[in-house]
RNA sequence: GGGCUCGUGGCGCAGUUGGUUUAGCGCGCCUGCCUGUCACGCAGGAGGUCGCGGGUUCAAGUCCCGUCGGGCCCGCCA
């Protein structure tokens, strides 16, 4: 194969347009073009190159009569090869002539609404060019020249009034463009070609919709992301980090980089751990969040602070949840929960119409923990559809069916969902949604079809007619759906209904995936009971603020305490969390008494905090959205391996480059590291 | 730590109750022909031993055990 790449004189590599610029109104301009070999067409005579770079693809043309010498060269072209070529933009062939027409149809090329006999004579050249429904006709030159395109056939036509034998008439041309282009109108007539690469066969076809396995699109990261649909996701994302840096400079934040070496801290998620080699067993830790960093620079007047933060937490992963990710970090002095919620609704709004062309109207819904518990078993709550939980301990509590009083009696609950047109379900769609949420703890799922007829289902025979209408009534099943029943203790409820919800408002299509619904999640309690350990937990974090009115009950009820925490969630997955920071020296005292935090442990592991805290430190509130989870909802993505440009496996790995690695004894040996590796 | 699932030419898949063929198909790739295609067309061709290891059997891609790798989920994590 022919490997001249270079001639004596280098190309000039500045280009004149990108791929995806040019337009009609480029015609008879010169255009010089790099990028890659989407696809070559050669038909002998002359070789047709779809090209393409990140904006998206022009056709250029290799003939002959332009340059013999070019054209020769574009013989050896292969897919992914680099290219640097000049030429004139033109505007695409006219085309062969198929039929000329009678004048009097060009009236019905203004409304674009076809005659039946005009059509027909589409068809009476050849059955494959009869038209489809689907037709556009567009105005070239007023009065002379149009451009009909079936959309559904793929397939242009070009009309021009000229004269037909002795009068006036249309001529109809099989047209050239190509409608699925932008740039589908014009072409490049190349006059000089440079093959600046040549490139092996990809393992994978660069275009959109390929269905090929995640692994292999990881290990070959740099021909996955040259596909439009990842350009896209790429430019996306700096657009909606773009937006949110300008619009936090607007609001009068000041960007500030935070250490991404330091110190371990071990509550919550598990730390990366960075050996240090200066102190032999001792570790830097990455930032799970810059979240004391921030609270430090509010100490420092720095007012209102912001940071596109990397942040790691050494957790397994999730389709939602790597190793690393990326949060707009935020946080402001001399504010409440208000303010806060405030700047990151106008933030929203900004980066996703910004970014997204998606519309948000502010301000957005307001939802109480325990209410979105309630109704949705969760606090992440897919609000574009309803399918709503709903509590039927009470009217359970005296039924002959002995798993539900049992449960009960031991201080559970029944709660139910209806599935609208559950009652077609078989046994074996059922049996396979019992399974699902046995994996949630949930021991059955009880059932009940309601239909025209009455209820239906084997355990009918345990309720009274009352108890089911209770039930269906709450439940809002109509004839044709079905009721799921869960009695379990209220964490197991929660979970099992919540997440079948979500399962059934997917698989029967409930979802409006045009839909964004924004909604904070509001009073959450401070603390948290743990059973095993006997001992309160923060229900968030360490420095999170109680509500005014509950405060006094951290002394004698902390159960009951309120925090001034708020999570924004859209379309089921939370985007936002936040809250009112403890600001007092006392009040932060009283939460560590709470969890039995003895003062040489808060010395040990807060002391530079606790301190920093008794110098006047400002009231302060803050947030973190988090990017990849924004432009995962923009790009309506369910894998958030999709928004990141390199990211890790569900094992951890870089697909790329293997890490993490093993490193040489040298390595170890300076940082005193003993590796006892059996496994 | 656990459950489920997938692993056959470069890619996507088919391989029936273990025995039919030299393991098929589509795309891609290579060669030749073709001046208007845009999923170009036509003709011809190359390429796999079925993730890996072991076992059962006269016989295994097909059954069993183990192991490695990918994915989804529980735990974990906000």
């Amino acid at each position: 194969m022919s490997q001249e790449t270079q001639e004596a004189t280098s190309p000039c590599l500045k280009r004149t347009h990108y791929c995806g610029d040019l337009r009609l109104t480029d015609a008879g301009t010169p255009a010089q073009l790099n990028g890659w070999v989407k696809r070559r067409r050669d038909h002998g005579g002359v070789i047709f190159v779809d090209l393409r770079d990140r904006t998206g693809i022009t056709q250029v043309v290799f003939d002959p009569q332009i340059d013999e010498k070019a054209h020769a060269l574009a013989d050896a072209v292969r897919g992914e090869f680099v290219l640097n070529i000049s030429g004139t933009v033109r505007e695409r062939d006219p085309g062969e002539l198929l039929f000329q027409a009678d004048a009097a149809y060009q009236a019905e090329l203004a409304d674009g609404n076809l005659s039946a006999a005009f059509r027909a004579l589409f068809s009476d050249v050849d059955r494959k060019y009869t038209l489809s429904e689907e037709i556009e006709v567009a105005t070239r030159v007023a009065g002379t020249r149009w451009l009909l395109t079936d959309v559904e056939n793929n397939r242009t036509y070009h009309i021009v009034s000229e004269d037909v034998g002795a009068e006036n008439g249309l001529s109809i041309y099989q047209g050239t463009v190509n409608p699925e282009l932008d740039t589908g109108e014009i072409e490049v007539a190349v006059d000089s070609l440079n093959i600046l690469n040549t490139a092996k066969t990809p393992p994978f076809p660069i275009e959109d919709d390929i269905d090929v396995a995640e692994d292999i699109r990881m290990r070959y990261r740099f021909i996955d992301l040259r596909r439009p649909e990842m350009q896209k996701t790429l430019a996306m994302r700096h657009k909606a980090a773009l937006a949110a840096r300008n619009y936090m400079n607007e609001q009068g934040f000041l960007e500030i980089e935070t250490p991404i070496l330091m110190n371990s801290t071990p509550e919550g998620a598990r730390d990366v751990l960075v050996p240090s080699r200066h102190y032999p067993g001792r570790f830097y830790a990455l930032p799970q969040s810059p979240q004391q960093f921030k609270q430090i620079l509010m100490m420092s007047g720095v007012d209102r602070y912001f940071q596109i933060a990397r942040c790691f937490r050494d957790e397994d992963t999730r389709s939602d949840r790597q190793l690393e990710f990326t949060q707009l970090d935020i946080e402001m002095s001399f504010a409440e929960a208000d303010d806060v919620l405030e700047v990151t609704e106008g933030l929203m709004k900004r980066i996703f119409e910004e970014a997204g062309g998606i519309p948000v109207q502010t301000p957005f819904l307001r939802l109480p923990y325990h209410e979105s518990i309630a109704r949705f078993g969760n606090d992440k709550p897919d609000t574009r559809f309803g399918m709503e939980l709903t509590d039927l301990s009470d009217v359970m509590a005296n039924c002959d069916f002995q798993v539900f009083t049992r449960t009960l009696e031991s201080g559970g609950q029944v709660k139910a969902i209806a599935a609208p047109g559950g009652a077609d379900f078989s046994r074996k769609d059922i049996d396979d949604l019992t399974a699902f949420v046995a994996t949630y703890r949930a021991k059955g799922l009880a059932w009940v079809k309601v239909t025209t007829d009455g209820f239906s289902s084997g355990i009918v025979k345990f309720f009274t007619t009352e108890q089911l209408e209770m039930a269906q009534e709450r439940t809002g099943a109509q004839p044709g759906d079905i009721m799921f029943f869960v009695a379990d203790k209220p964490k197991v409820v929660a979970d099992a209904l919540g997440n079948l919800r979500l399962h059934l408002g997917k698989k029967l299509n409930l979802i409006d995936e045009t839909r964004y619904n924004f909604l904070w999640i509001v009073d959450y309690p401070l603390f948290e009971w743990n059973e095993e350990e006997n001992r309160y937990e923060p229900f968030h974090h360490l420095f999170t603020g109680a509500t005014e009115e509950t405060l006094p009950l951290l002394k004698t009820d902390p159960g009951k305490v309120q925090s001034q925490h708020y999570d924004l969630v859209c379309n089921g997955y939370e985007i936002c969390s936040g809250s009112v920071r403890i600001h007092q020296w006392d009040i932060q005292q009283q939460v560590f008494e709470v969890l039995d935090i003895t003062p040489e442990e808060v010395e040990s592991r807060f002391g530079y905090f606790i301190e920093a805290l008794a110098y006047g430190t400002p009231p302060h509130a803050g947030i973190a959205p988090g990017l990849d989870r924004m432009v995962m909802l923009m790009r309506n993505e369910e894998n958030i391996r999709e928004v990141i440009a390199f990211p890790k496996s569900q094992q951890g790995l870089c697909p790329l480059t293997h890490a993490p690695s093993v490193v040489t004894d040298a390595q170890l040996e300076e940082l005193s590291i003993h590796v006892d590796a059996d496994d």
